[in-house]
DNA sequence: CATTCCATGTAACTCGTTACATGATTAG
DNA sequence: CTAATCATGTAACGAGTTACATGGAATG
């Protein structure tokens, strides 16, 4: 049940149009919780349903766009799953999956597959350097988004730890 | 599409029946693709529906276990399915997801469970190398299970960023 | 013979994905 | 005026999850 919380975390740092929102989910929020603008406008009318947003009143009419806010309730729905007890999900990978099939069925075009997946990692890592650089300059690293900057941390340790493991993964895929 | 080619795989490495991959499926297979019995035996009907695996004839009939075993079609679709390309899934963890929101909604209780998380991982990583000790020992490094291994290093990477980087968390999140 | 465990399933639901629909605004 | 694009949706489906059902085998 993270979808609903996503998005009021999103419309918590700032209010919202679905189509905005469905634009953040491909940034900033999409890092590390995509989702299409389907569930998001699916999502956005549970959320109104049960209380914890509403469309904030228009200023006369602005085509249709229907601008979301988070109500009290809202925040304390937040507030609250934060706290909860959540068990991490244990790794569901693909490409693991693959490597271990490929010890049992041959691997042709694997290692080709591995060099995609190593230049599509590299690539990300280099956006998460690139947004570290420009968002999180060395010298006020203690200020009040320490929080934002450790989760874009999180981003860029996983890509590195990917790269160096596709490259391992390559030579060792090498010596079959 | 992964559960079935994770089946197939399971299957070739050793037949079995659906209580027994439910099993295999709590241990190896699952470190990187897990699967509950209702799972399992749905999909298990569906391959034989394919004609991709068939129930191995009985030794005259032991209990109601039903063995199964891959067909040459099962072992085609499966090498197929190897040389896709299937681009890497985005990023997708709740616990990133909290830390955004705890920025916006404040933290109580978030450290907590960041240690729990540290925790678990840190056990899961001492459970692979324990695997690691116990099924690649040093000295017969280049053997056929070389990717047997490699897989087993991604985990064992994985595990060791995640301790790494709630160390961090929990640094950051002192200073709040 | 009652209970527990083994083994195989059904049913109902949520979440995410893919394909399609519809009306309003803007650009050429 | 037409085409593109903005903006909000609907519908159908598949994968994963949770709760429950059923019957045989083994144990006390």
């Amino acid at each position: 049940m993270s979808l609903p919380h996503a998005i009021l975390t999103a419309l918590l740092e700032r209010p919202s149009s679905g189509l905005e929102l469905t634009r953040r989910f491909d940034r900033s929020i999409g890092f590390f919780w995509s989702a299409t603008h389907q569930q998001i406008y699916r999502e956005l009318g549970r959320l109104e349903q049960a209380g914890l947003i509403r469309p904030v009143p228009q200023p006369p009419s602005r085509g249709q766009r229907k601008e979301y806010e988070v109500l009290p309730a809202g925040r304390e729905a937040l507030a609250g799953w934060v706290g909860e007890q959540q068990d991490p999900k244990p790794i569901r990978d693909a490409l693991l999956l693959r490597l271990r099939a490929a010890a049992v069925v041959g691997a042709p075009g694997l290692a080709a597959e591995l060099s995609r997946h190593l230049e599509l990692h590299q690539r990300q890592l280099d956006e998460y350097r690139e947004i570290e650089r420009r968002d999180f300059p060395a010298e006020r690293a203690a200020g009040e988004n320490r929080l934002q900057h450790v989760v874009l941390q999180a981003g860029i340790q996983l890509e590195t730890f990917w790269t160096e493991w596709l490259a391992q993964a390559l030579a060792a895929l090498d010596e079959e």
